[in-house]
DNA sequence: ACGTCCGGGACATCCCGTTACT
DNA sequence: AGTAACGGGATGTCCCGGACGT
């Protein structure tokens, strides 16, 4: 730790948590050594536990200041379009085209950290799911929006597509993730554009 | 452990593998205990170290003779149904009539599994992989028949609507588990018998 | 286990015997694991047990039944020699010329074992004395017998130059045992053929 | 642990160094227990694993910090004496007469460890050999200057006699390590005291 | 605010020996 | 004579959290 970085409390904090994050992306919240935070930070556990009591306090304030943020700057363009499905579909057609090298090495980290901590701790499970809700009611008002102004075919429920359409965006990206899946998940994208046309009226 | 089960491999290492799926489900891979499989069991670690040569090779075995044949038996019904749409959404609406508590609480293994170990483990990852292509597979193999007695529209991708498919009953099941989650899980449901609907001709 | 080796009783116990003695020149005796040698004979644990009563009695055999054959063998030659000083010295000399990588690699079991055990285990420390005692009166007796012809100078007391001569034998062996020593061992050796001539009249 | 010990980071440490060498001593490296270290010092293992990465690495400290000094201060009289022949007699003449009960029983620590350790580890392997070269080398730059102060025969080879002399002294003390050796002990030094006497003019 | 030392416990692994069985 | 299931214990490692010190 340089000199110049002492006595910051508030970049200190900071550092912690984009730190933890990096490392709960790498192995998931449990393996996720302290140590290895602290090493990766060059911060020491004095330090840590002056700003969070706990790791898992360290993990919910992860989730509330990095991963949430993550999630809204990931989402908002598409969820603020004029049209939904047309956003969507270049979402999904650009996505096919770049490299989503990051997406399958490491996975969505929402996804992750739901599917390990949410039916296991409380504090993680109300934060993320009020990150799904938001998400998921962000697409539905998209949609409502879109029936009036009728991009949406209007006998659709959007509190049911919207379900649909975050289970299937998480569920492919969740199954995608390993080495050899990148065929999987263009199927699966493949798939989530023709779901999405069928939206149309 | 009682006389009557001494001297019975087969029993011990099958007690084993259902002990340790139970674990496994419950808190994950890593975080499974060996004591606590062993304790459950009332085996010995002298035992489970005859049988299995480490944690990691009973976490194979768990998947290629418990989860798998759980899979199978899973959806064998629909996947081998005459008209595979129709059979898939009796089968959401039986869900959403029936308690779903059980899935709603533990999740499903399969996602669960995969999730945390497909991209850590080689070992976890091809299995796991194999069980899900075989599964895809299936679905994509019922959908040409289905396009052959016109069950199911020409234009779609069996290959891709079939990715999209499994993409979202992980992704749903995933999401849905925890505590408050049944009407997040019932939206999703409601959503997907319509895009099964938008496969029909 | 090939069918040609089963019930074969003494066939058994001398491969039992070889292979221990092999593994615990590879590790020492304490390090030497049982399953080790059982795997690398092909026999299975209750056969070595219906043998050999405990690890430690196999490992007495193992000294009794090769490790002394095995020392006999090595020094018979030089001890039965007419002028033990010049056999000595030739011995000295063609371990100089030949490779002698199996002695510096593994080092002299004897001595390993000797140094691991002799301390720990009464039951190992008679029976390397008692191999160390022959060998030490054996280059005693050859001495004597040299004075008598006038080859060894007569001021010398055999009994203190045979126990210096082993100790020395010994104790090269040990320190050059490793990588980087051949050096050292020349030199040793060297050092030793210095003495040797010392003992000349 | 009493309170008068807390917080005191260098004696908690040297403390460990000592009672592991002490462990390591009486059962060898790899026989050595943490438990019994950690009880014999009245430290935890997390104390242990703070000042210590490893079993290893507490070890290759032992070496650096308590083995070499203690190499060092046994033998430094004689180095560093005018003439090493007379000194290195004395030293041995003093051996023979106060009780070498010490050494008999446990051996020279160097010498086991090297013997157990230095072909098996590096970390140890250059550690003790260093050590040895250190000695070995005080012992071939004491020779030449006793040959230029015509204390010692020109036509021997300080390098050969001082390696052939280390291996003697270690040879001899790892021979004579048991219960029973007193006399073979005795017979060595008796033997030694002769070779030294040869490398006079 | 932050650094270091330390406590106490859990965990996977391995190993020697015994016992039921053929 | 030989096989394989099994018992029970010890070991090194790691990890989270708290306490002392500045």
């Amino acid at each position: 730790m340089t000199a110049a970085l002492k006595r910051q409390p508030d970049r200190t904090r900071q550092l912690l948590l984009e730190c933890a994050f990096e490392e709960i992306r790498r192995s998931g919240f449990r393996a996720a050594s302290l140590d290895a935070i602290l090493e990766r930070s060059g911060v020491t556990k004095g330090a840590l536990y002056h700003h969070f009591e706990s790791k898992t306090a360290l993990g919910h304030a992860v989730v509330d200041e990095v991963l949430r943020p993550w999630m809204d700057d990931r989402w908002q363009a598409v969820l603020n379009a004029d049209d939904l499905i047309s956003a969507a579909i270049q979402h999904c057609e650009a996505l096919l085209q770049q490299g989503m090298d990051e997406l399958l090495i490491q996975g969505c980290p929402f996804n992750n950290l739901f599917n390990e901590m949410a039916a296991a701790d409380a504090g993680f499970g109300d934060r993320l799911q009020a990150i799904l809700d938001q998400w998921r009611e962000g697409i539905a008002a998209s949609l409502r929006r879109g029936q009036r102004a009728g991009h949406v075919r209007s006998d659709v429920s959007p509190v049911a597509a919207a379900a649909f359409l975050v289970s299937a965006i998480e569920g492919s990206m969740g199954l995608a993730r390993a080495r050899q899946s990148r065929a999987f998940f263009e199927a699966a994208l493949q798939g989530m554009v023709g779901y999405l046309h069928s939206l149309r009226p």
